[in-house]
DNA sequence: GGTGTGACCAGCT
DNA sequence: AAGCTGGCCACAC
């Protein structure tokens, strides 16, 4: 089988991601290895438009369920309107209810 | 083989 | 309180 690099396990997780819910690149950053490596998470979504099939990226944001990587999913605006048809509550480029639909990886539930 | 970069996070000033 | 810097690890040139 293919050596499961760092992406193999931040796609894994990421596709793990049940509908109606959020994760930050902290958790899965901690999930996979280690704390302080959330750029590489962060770097890996960057490669997942290569990836063979689409992954929920919108379903990641930061720490502050802030949409910082919208400008990657080509068209502005669509991480956002992706969010709010699983229910969030975006304004401002933020999840207003991210607390809420905030899921650990480390708990999957 | 070294340097740079990256959709971040936490701590310090 | 808010802004800035460092740190972290993997991949491309």
């Amino acid at each position: 089988m293919e050596d499961p690099s760092f992406f193999e396990k931040v796609y894994a997780v990421v596709r793990l991601i049940p509908f109606g819910r959020v994760t930050s690149y902290g958790a899965i950053a901690g999930y996979t290895g280690s704390r302080g490596s959330a750029r590489m998470v962060g770097w890996a979504m960057n490669a997942s438009h290569q990836y063979r099939e689409p992954l929920p990226a919108h379903r990641v944001v930061n720490r502050n369920g802030m949409l910082t990587g919208k400008h990657h999913f080509g068209t502005p605006g669509l991480m956002q309107q992706l969010l709010e048809q699983e229910g969030a509550i975006v304004e401002d480029d933020r999840i207003l209810n991210f607390k809420e639909m905030f899921w650990d990886p480390s708990r999957m539930l």
